[in-house]
DNA sequence: TAACTTACTGTAAACGTTTACAGTAGGAAG
DNA sequence: CTTCCTACTGTAAACGTTTACAGTAAGTTA
């Protein structure tokens, strides 16, 4: 029971015992018709050798890796995870592989990140960022593959665009006030991300429409997970005058449920939680998770299809979609 | 604001910028020592030019693709996802880069996957697999790279090999008997996977040695997830004569907390619930899961140290190491 | 029949690196 | 002074594939 260790069949050793020319072995691999009579020669060689193509070899002189590269600022935070199932979804039905980068949560990550796609080790690039800055433009205009953006990451106008509609926070506001009525607690994540503005800004322009001052009522997490979070509630002094509370993303709602449950604050009877994300993690918690929808999976999906298009055709228009957010019922609001 | 579009630098080019020959280019790269006076002309050049070196090129000619390549059966499941952290942690420390493959659930998927790494796209495997099957052993012992085994399943001894020692089930039998006594249900995943199986076998061997048959109190999900163990629950008509179940997997667990509190069974009061692997999950679930811990995360940077390692140094010794598992108490049992 | 077209074939040159090898300059040793 | 060693250099070949190009055989048309 030992392994096979000698060297890999090459399309040179194929051509030889097929006793056609390599070109042509080349050529039916790649599909192109060859005569009805060597077509059996060849693949009786292949089989025999048992020939897989060299992707070095192939990379070097096509100058196509067939790989995508999609970057995931932290990998722990579930909504990433859907993101990367729905590019892993469309990705293996094709025979382009996935390379998952190395987090890219700070600015200097993310430069790093995109200069070493330089190295042209990917035909095209998934980036999500969480954060802004003008190094990371910069560093992204130079870029030399195609990429697609998710989210709302600034960088230039020639990349396809994936985002979700504004909206998210008035929506679960709206809900909220008008289900429960009573003041609405926001916790948000740190302001220093972009979600964080965004959902930031969503809030107390949501707030003001109802003539509210907005910022006496948020909390600002110092990140989007359960620690952060169950920190930032433990500074609230009245959370008990709050009729409930929206969360920036499910990972700070689970704080917060974890945090009233501790309290024995009931939820939803006392105070009404949702989150934002819609991950796996909103229908496993209990109470089972109200949350707006930001349909990840399907985003990751329509990343892919993005790259795949642009790779097949590099001129067509940069498309540009924003996905609406949509509030999912569950059981916390 | 329009992008870079012209073609990348190659070494020729720094080369004739700097004045030296290719080959002095390429060593002092690869961090050979180069005569003092050319290296500040080979540094201004790679700047100047923006050099990069080429991923392909470089893969061709020395056989190494710098990249390892992990499989992950279901990227839905936490416990995938921290061992994919885990792994992410060292690679990211390296200049190897993390190649996702596609999802290996079932044995043609496996196989598939495993045949595609003849194509050296990856220097390294970190394989894991919840099927068992001759022919996927025989394909992977005519694997061509170094590979990895996290968990169980059987293949050839030429590979190192990261399993969890079994006996996590009775940690958790002896734990939930002597703290609450009566009696036990298991809710387990699927037998037709290797984790369903071991975990199974140690249930049962678990109750014989306290002289019960464990048969009658299993209840096996089709799937290590929170759907499936709802059904499978669902089926138990007797649910309210135990005292505390024990979950094959933390998505079982979050099924049966979900499932319990539906019934208004309080946690841990009137049934206690336990589960395994020690997700992230787990201390997210109210109450807070009690779970067995596998250390998922540390296996991960487990695999990739073993990896790196044998990729250094090929003769080595193959590791073959046990990693204890340990119970973590949380609110839940 | 000749002239053209169609459909395939093989030769050979790339792609961008690394590396074996032979060469050279300068210093140390005798 | 010669000989030897050290430390570096450049030339050129290789890695395994794709593809431009020229060639050829067979079929079609006139």
């Amino acid at each position: 029971m030992t392994r096979s260790t000698k060297t890999r069949a090459t399309m040179h050793d194929v051509a030889r015992e097929a006793n056609v020319s390599i070109a042509s072995v080349s050529r039916f691999i790649n599909g192109q018709t060859v005569r009805e009579e060597i077509e059996p020669r060849i693949t009786k060689a292949i089989a025999s050798l048992n020939f897989k193509p060299n992707s070095a070899g192939r990379a070097l002189r096509a100058s196509k890796t067939q790989q995508i590269c999609l970057s995931v600022p932290d990998i722990s935070n579930p909504v990433y995870q859907t993101i990367t199932k729905g590019v892993q979804n469309i990705l293996n039905q094709t025979d382009y592989r996935l390379m998952l980068a190395p987090r890219n949560l700070s600015v200097e990550e993310n430069l790093a990140l995109i200069d070493s796609l330089d190295s042209n080790y990917a035909d095209g690039f998934i980036f999500l960022s969480l954060v802004d800055d003008p190094r990371i433009r910069r560093a992204f205009m130079k870029l030399s593959i195609p990429s697609v953006v998710i989210g709302n990451v600034e960088v230039h106008d020639e990349v396809d665009t994936i985002k979700v509609s504004s909206g998210a926070v008035e929506l679960a506001l709206t809900f909220l006030v008008d289900k429960y009525g009573g003041d609405v607690l926001f916790l948000n994540g740190p302001t220093s991300t972009i979600p964080g503005r965004n959902r930031e800004k969503g809030f107390l322009e949501a707030m003001q429409s109802r003539g509210i001052d907005g910022t006496k009522h948020i909390v600002e997490a110092s990140g989007f997970n359960v620690e952060a979070g169950l920190v930032a509630l433990g500074k609230v002094k009245n959370i008990s005058t709050y009729r409930s509370i929206i969360c920036a993303n499910d990972l700070l709602a689970a704080a917060a449920l974890r945090f009233l449950s501790t309290l024995k604050i009931e939820v939803p009877d006392k105070i009404a939680v949702i989150g934002i994300d819609n991950t796996d993690l909103a229908s496993v918690l209990s109470p089972a998770l109200t949350s707006i929808d930001y349909k990840s999976e399907y985003r990751g999906e329509l990343a892919a299809k993005f790259i795949l298009d642009r790779l097949n055709d590099p001129i067509t228009a940069y498309q540009k979609i924003s996905i609406a957010p949509e509030l999912v019922e569950r059981e916390s609001a």
